[in-house]
DNA sequence: CTAGGGTTAG
């Protein structure tokens, strides 16, 4: 039997569903072409003002990011309802402009528009990111006024606008949650990943094993908790016992194992993955270039581009990072090379990894090459280049970047000032350091941190002026960390000063008792006076903790082979000849320049 | 017939 031919529909009929359909999916629209061409159909059939078009119009017009497009539409509607005023109160957020998304919560209410709860979920997401605590308590204020605490969706978004506001924003989630009359499974992991923000694993755990019921999320939530603690073995415990397995339970468990340093169980991991994406050879690849494992990394590396893998934004950040930490320069040229073949090359974001990159790897004119092809420049590209030179001593080149990025227009914070600090230090700019210290707060409104505290330290100490470097640490509002006692200690050793090397010890001891390396410095400081009474009993106390000092090595890279030294170390094969250079060169040094730093500055 | 939640891995 014959079929009957189907009845086709005309063509006018077809085209009428087909623009339908994309009115339909007008807030989907990510392509700012397609979108003005809607656009017009939309003016043309006099649907502007259409209560169900507008705010999608508003929607897709902040998607692609035209702003001034998405406030038009808006304008033109004569009475504004709350969805309209919703869509655009989204639509600054996804602008990140949440002043405006605010302004506009206050405009709606000016016109007499109530809010409802999409109104405070959109406003909360706008906090997100930020720790706004009072801005969220507002928030709160107005949705317990507009009675929408019993709403689920507005208090889940308000524990997480709250988790973000550290321990006191995590504790009124805390309130907030136990209050609530029903809970579902978002707000139980809202909550627990507040609790592991701050670090609280215990109170987090118990939430876990209490919660009624756990979805893929909980458990990924909680793993994530203890891989970030480094505490592999309960991660594992939970790996096993968890009823499925994703690619988000794997790559965590990986990450975990990188962090902690075995990368031997985390590529076994890696490679038993029943499956693998982006982010999973990111891990890997990042893990063993962070602890330099040039082999591994590379190997790894080029085989993750034959699998057809493209790089996204986030895997050449993480890799680059991990480059940048570990000195792997080859790595970072390649990924560099792969930069250079895709449009991520006019990515700020991306440039700002490749200038940081380049500039801890010591390859100060590739950090600058890059930094000089950046079209549009941001505070990160300027503070990653002026501390790339300041490292490297090169501080008044420095201090010259800092002065242009002033004059166009930049306002510099607290890493810049850190740089800063630190070009001075490594140029021996005794007096320029102390006084961008101290009038730091009054030009750029930049409370001091450690950090800060941590550079004048050094500063001071290397420049000989011990006593005060002593008393600023003793008198800083800040409790000194190691890295604070450490540089004092180096500043000891330097300029023989054994008397305060003792203040240091008693300290030291007290505040990272384990910490032998820091130890054994102090030994050496002895031992450089001649106190060999100290010097014993710094060694006997190193021998009671019984860890001991894992002795720093410097790498070397060479075509892509590493070269591990120690101090005083004979292995090498040529060691003799190696000796006789280095005191050769240090003997030269010596006649050029007393002054052990500031030694390469043009 | 509109829209919303968690971000859990790099």
């Amino acid at each position: 039997m014959q079929m009957p031919t189907p009845i086709r529909a005309p063509t006018w009929v077809s085209r009428r569903r087909h623009f339908e359909q994309k009115l339909w999916d007008l807030d989907k629209c990510r392509d700012i072409n397609q979108l003005k061409q809607m656009q017009a159909i939309v003016y043309k059939s006099n649907l502007q003002q259409d209560p169900f078009i507008a705010p999608k119009l508003i929607t897709a017009f902040s998607l692609c990011r035209q702003m001034g497009s998405a406030l038009k539409v808006f304008s033109q509607v004569p009475y504004p309802n709350v969805h309209l005023y919703n869509a655009l109160i989204r639509a600054h957020i996804h602008n990140f402009n949440s002043s405006q998304a605010f302004a506009t919560f206050v405009d709606m209410q000016c016109a007499g528009i109530f809010p409802d709860n999409f109104t405070f979920s959109f406003l909360l997401k706008g906090c997100s990111g930020k720790c706004w605590l009072s801005v969220v308590s507002m928030i709160h204020a107005h949705v317990v006024k507009w009675g929408f605490e019993d709403d689920i969706y507005v208090p889940n978004s308000l524990i997480d606008a709250y988790s973000k506001c550290g321990i006191v924003g995590v504790r009124t989630a805390g309130q907030l949650f136990r209050g609530m009359k029903e809970r579902d499974v978002v707000s139980w992991n809202s909550m627990i990943s507040a609790l592991l923000k701050v670090g609280d694993l215990s109170e987090a755990r118990k939430l876990f094993d209490e919660m009624p019921q756990r979805d893929r999320v909980s458990w990924n939530t909680m793993l994530d908790g203890y891989t970030k603690a480094g505490e592999m073995i309960v991660a594992f415990e939970l790996f096993k016992k968890m009823p499925l397995r994703d690619v988000v339970s794997w790559s965590t468990m990986v990450s975990g194992y990188c962090k902690v340093g075995d990368l031997e169980m985390a590529r076994m991991l890696f490679d038993k993955m029943p499956s693998k994406n982006l982010v999973s050879w990111t891990i890997m690849v990042s893990g063993y270039a962070e602890k330099g494992l040039v082999k591994e990394a590379i190997g790894l590396y080029m085989r993750m581009e034959e699998a057809g893998l493209k790089l996204d934004v986030a895997a050449i950040v993480s890799i680059l990072a991990a480059c940048a930490e570990s000195g792997m320069l080859s790595l970072g040229k390649r990924v560099h090379d792969s930069v250079e073949r895709s449009t991520y090359k006019f990515s700020t974001l991306v440039c700002n990894a490749l200038i940081d990159m380049y500039a801890k790897c010591g390859c100060l004119h590739k950090a600058y090459n890059v930094f000089n092809g950046l079209k549009k420049r941001d505070l990160v590209s300027w503070n990653a280049m002026i501390h790339g030179l300041a490292m490297h001593g090169r501080g008044k080149k420095a201090l010259e970047l800092f002065f242009r990025m002033k004059q166009e227009g930049f306002v510099p914070d607290k890493v810049t000032l850190v740089g800063i600090l630190c070009a001075c230090n490594h140029t021996g700019l005794v007096d320029e350091g102390i006084i961008y210290f101290y009038s730091m707060e009054k030009d750029y409104g930049v409370i001091p941190e450690i950090e800060h505290y941590g550079c004048l330290i050094d500063l001071l100490g290397r420049g000989g002026y011990i006593k005060e470097a002593f008393d600023l640490a003793r008198k800083m509002p800040l409790e000194p960390n190691i890295k604070i006692w450490g540089s004092l200690l180096g500043a000891c050793r330097m300029h023989k000063a054994v008397e305060l090397a003792d203040d240091v010890l008693n300290l030291l001891v007290k505040l990272e008792p384990a910490n032998a390396g820091k130890l054994s410095a102090l030994s050496n400081i002895y031992a450089v006076a001649g106190d060999w009474n100290n010097v014993a009993n710094i060694r006997l106390m190193m021998k009671s903790i019984g860890r001991p000092k894992q002795s720093g090595a410097s790498l070397l890279a060479l075509n892509d082979e590493y070269h591990e030294f120690t101090v005083m170390d004979k292995s090498h094969v040529k060691s003799d000849k190696i000796y006789h250079m280095i005191d050769g060169l240090s003997q030269h040094l010596k006649l050029l320049r007393p002054v052990p730093v500031g030694f390469c500055d043009e």
